[in-house]
RNA sequence: GCCGGGGUGGCCAAACUGGUCUAGGCAGCGGACUUAAAAUCCGUGGUCCCUUCGGGGGCAUGUGGGUUCGAAUCCCACCCCCGGCACCA
């Protein structure tokens, strides 16, 4: 476009890419850190952080909304006098690479640069303000490095390990997996049926922190309350008592965790998980040793889900074994049966029929003795006609001493008495599995530790990280990972000894990567260390955090545990590293979840091109409040592209119709009203955005805004005062603007008022201008509107009554009927009680 | 089953601490400009009834109750939708 020409519409490409350049060559966005000459100390900190993005293809509308809603977030907060780092950077890692270049042959690496590639330019393109100098991917060898580096650290701390357990297997990935990412029985990433396999495997003890995970949500300033109870959930923590029963005719001690050692003299079975150790050694030489074996071998086979399933029968079998109560000294018989799992407690239950529903169901089912130890009924929730299961609470019966008592009040003392004798103690047992973080894949960050067959297990020593990712021929894994078959890169010497040995081959889950790199964006060129404590102490935690819903559980408490672990280490100083979360809705088209299948895609390049960044960014954060999903239609991006505009429009007439400079002062009529309505817009924007992230009605602020400005402009361009105030209000409605759409609000900021709108201070409300000097009045009777009245702001309660009784419409309704009732509300509304 | 979050015009939604239900946008309808169209600008927006055409009234926030001068908002019961967890002992 000819500069010197004025264009006659709003063109979105010129003007977006006018400001980007000039962003780009300034280095806008880049902020020092502390310890560095152009570190400025005098003002606040604020760490804005979207999750960063997996690169696979190119972006979609979901990293559109998230990164719009982050960098609003951040253009306010700079505004407001903070200093922000706002970095960007790429979850490199992971298996859609590795698949894809299963398929094609090529290194996975060449895929996931070009998506890279791809993805900056469109986060350009979006203009969103990054620090492009903090960027890095989590698959280069400056990152992993330290990802290396920390894990060495846990390793050294015993929070990494290595053991043999029954571990989620996915046949098709050919890989194990975390129990996080086991859904519903099926792999997270393909759908495959998960199966459990005996592998060693590299664990982290994630479980160490079980109780802190959960008493550090009391650090956090605001979580969305549902992150936090699933979260809670998933850590499970339930306090109980370990309860130890002896099988004597094999001298061996089988404790359990219960939550209700209150029905510990309604125990009449015993069940062991199939997985259960011991359980071969039990069966063995009895003659139900053949039935044991077909069932836990038949256990052993049957996917996660098929153990689970909704309506599944209960099965089991006889282990011909007897274990005594120790509440009572009774013997009691021996089970094998699918419904106890092996991961929870210690894989071996007391069953008390008569009080729990999965007992119960098991007991009827192989004819066993129920007997009731709490009295009390719950008909309505019952299965048999004596009102058991019966899962609440009552007093004690058949409980030798203690019938008679609450149970609730008497569950002290049991386990106290218990522990006195030895057998049991009170115990706090935990959901929460330790992370399995090792896969069978090759594109995944190399675990650093070499076994030597003098020396064992060794890691590799600090000074000689990274550990470089060797190139292979064959990507897919065989069960075993690919790197096993770089020959060369696994056979090297012990770090120790100096004589052979062999690599890990394994590769870490790429949750590790994600789990620290908001601490190296803040020291990402740092070589010596993985940060400098100075500048990670300065920066963190983060202050607001933005993603995905999708990661409540997973990064979010991998993160949280990593900060906690190099806390102790005494490399940090905060224990959690995100004050404030905020998790985005999903959007969707024609009412359903985005997906190439379906075909209702959106292509945030396409629109881009078509209607600018700015038009896509201010929609999206306009359809519905963020926290919210919304339903993209065409239809909406033009209204905003048709608002924004209107805008661009306002700006050049007021621009070509009024001077720079003038005054604003002794404003009356519609003057005032204009000037009091960008004091309401200043206001109800600014207090949207932060702490309520109502962007949706933001903006409509801004439209009313503009609205009123096209309504009472004609009028006003004549005098000084008015046209000032047109000038004015189109540029604070730019101005206010600017957060969602930068570029057009840089371009209309700049022509009215000659200055880079990022460099100006957020607007503030002006308290006189927001106070009215009238009101309308709303008058009711019995509670329904009768009548409006424009009233003086400062009139008295019992003018306003009579001002009420005064209506014409007001005395219809009163009729001559008493009125008992008067309510006055000063400044809304009067009501008139009749009867 | 348990734990969260929801249900407001034709559609997305607003309504702050109980006080004018439906701000803003989309779609629609009417008008201005135009030879015409697009674009733009202005107006109009729940529903039913009455009207002397100024307006007036009834009913409306998933359903049914309750509290209150007054309820989308608070309480109770129920229906439906979305998300999470689920044989957790």
């Amino acid at each position: 476009m000819n500069e010197d020409q004025t264009p006659d519409r709003y063109d979105p490409q010129a003007i977006e890419r006018k400001w980007q350049l000039v962003w780009e060559a300034e280095n806008t966005w880049v902020v020092a850190n502390p310890g560095s000459p152009e570190f400025d100390a005098s003002k606040p900190k604020s760490y804005v952080l979207e999750m960063l993005p997996y690169p696979s293809g190119d972006p979609h509308v979901g990293h559109l909304k998230t990164y719009s809603v982050g960098d609003a977030i951040a253009h306010f907060r700079r505004r407001r006098g903070f200093s922000v780092v706002h970095p960007m950077g790429y979850d490199a890692f992971g298996l859609p690479a590795e698949n894809n270049a299963i398929q094609t042959g090529e290194h996975p690496r060449k895929a996931t640069e070009e998506s890279i590639a791809s993805f900056r330019e469109q986060f350009m393109r979006w203009g969103i303000s990054i620090d492009w100098t903090r960027e890095f991917g989590t698959h280069e060898p400056r990152y992993y490095r330290w990802t290396q580096w920390i894990f060495l650290k846990l390793f050294e701390r015993g929070l990494a390990h290595r053991h043999e357990a029954p571990v989620h297997w996915c046949p098709k990935d050919q890989t194990v997996l975390a129990n996080e990412q086991v859904i519903d029985g099926h792999c997270e990433r393909c759908g495959t049926l998960v199966e459990l396999r005996q592998l060693e495997q590299w664990f982290f003890r994630i479980t160490e922190y079980a109780q802190e995970l959960l008493d550090d949500f009391d650090l956090l300033e605001s979580w969305p309350e549902s992150v936090i109870t699933m979260q809670r959930n998933w850590i499970g923590r339930s306090e109980g008592a370990e309860v130890v029963f002896r099988c004597e005719d094999l001298d061996l001690d089988f404790p359990v965790f219960t939550t209700r050692p209150d029905t510990l003299f309604g125990a009449t079975f015993f069940v062991l998980a199939p997985e259960h150790p011991l359980v071969e050694r039990l069966a063995e030489g009895t003659e139900h040793e053949r039935a044991v074996r077909d069932y836990v071998n038949e256990s052993a086979r049957a996917s996660v889900e098929e153990r689970a399933g909704e309506e599944h029968q209960k099965t089991g079998v006889p282990l011909g074994r007897e274990v005594t109560n120790p509440v009572n000294g009774e013997r009691i018989p021996m089970f094998v049966a699918d419904y106890v799992v092996m991961e929870y407690g210690t894989g071996a239950v007391m069953a008390v029929p008569a009080h729990d529903e999965r007992d119960y169901d098991f007991a009827t089912t192989f004819d066993l003795p129920i007997r009731r130890v709490i009295e009390g009924t719950d008909p309505e929730e019952s299965q048999d006609e004596d009102g058991l299961p019966y899962t609440g609470d009552g007093a004690m019966v058949n409980s030798g001493r203690f019938d008679g008592q609450n149970n609730r009040e008497a569950y002290d003392e049991i386990v106290a008495w218990l522990e006195s004798d030895g057998r049991g103690k009170p115990t706090v047992n935990f959901r929460l599995r330790d992370w399995l973080v090792s896969r069978q894949r090759y594109w995944g960050c190399p675990i650093p530790i070499v076994y030597c067959d003098e020396c064992g297990m060794v890691p590799v020593p600090e000074d000689q990280l990274p550990v470089l990712l060797p190139d292979v021929e064959e990507y897919a894994p065989k069960g075993k990972s690919p790197l096993a078959a770089a020959e060369e890169w696994v056979n090297t010497e012990c770090p120790k000894c100096g004589g052979e040995a062999r690599r890990e081959t394994d590769t870490m889950d790429t949750f590790v990567d994600s789990s620290w790199y908001f601490l190296r964006y803040l020291d990402p060129n740092n070589d010596e260390q993985a940060w400098a404590r100075e500048v990670a102490d300065y920066w963190m935690p983060v202050d607001q955090y933005i993603g995905g819903v999708e990661h409540a559980i997973l990064h979010l408490m991998y993160a949280r545990f990593f900060m906690k672990a190099l806390h102790d280490m005494d490399l940090l100083s905060d224990r959690e590293p995100f004050a404030n979360l905020f998790t985005q809705g999903m959007i969707t088209r024609d009412g359903a979840k985005m997906s190439k299948s379906r075909g209702n895609t959106v292509s945030p390049a396409e629109y881009t091109d078509k209607y600018g960044a700015d038009s896509l960014r201010t929609y999206i954060c306009f359809m519905a409040p963020p926290i919210k999903g919304g339903d993209w239609t065409d239809e909406g991006v033009e209204g905003i592209f048709r608002f924004l505009a209107r805008l661009w429009r306002l700006g050049g007439e007021a621009a070509a119709r009024t001077d720079a400079g003038g005054s604003t002062d002794g404003a009356t009529g519609p003057a005032r009203e204009l000037l009091a309505k960008s004091n309401w817009a200043i206001d109800k924007v600014s207090r949207d955005i932060d702490p309520r992230f109502q962007f949706n009605t933001a903006i409509s602020a801004v439209m009313e805004l503009v609205n009123e400005i096209y309504r009472l402009k004609d009028g006003l361009y004549g005098d000084p005062v008015g046209a000032a105030t047109v000038r004015l209000a189109t540029s604070t409605a730019a101005s206010l603007l600017f957060p969602f759409a930068p570029h057009l609000g840089s371009e209309v900021y700049e022509l009215l008022e000659g200055k880079r709108v990022w460099e100006q201070p957020w607007p503030e409300a002006d308290p006189a201008l927001l106070e009215r000097d009238t009101y309308m009045l709303v008058v009711q009777v019995n509670g329904k509107l009768r009548d409006r009245i424009e009233v003086a702001s400062d009139t008295a309660e019992e003018e306003l009554v009579e001002l009420a009784k005064g209506s014409d419409n007001v005395q219809r309704h009163l009729d001559g009927k008493a009125i008992v009732k008067e309510v006055v509300v000063p400044g809304r509304l009067v009501n008139l009680v009749v009867r």
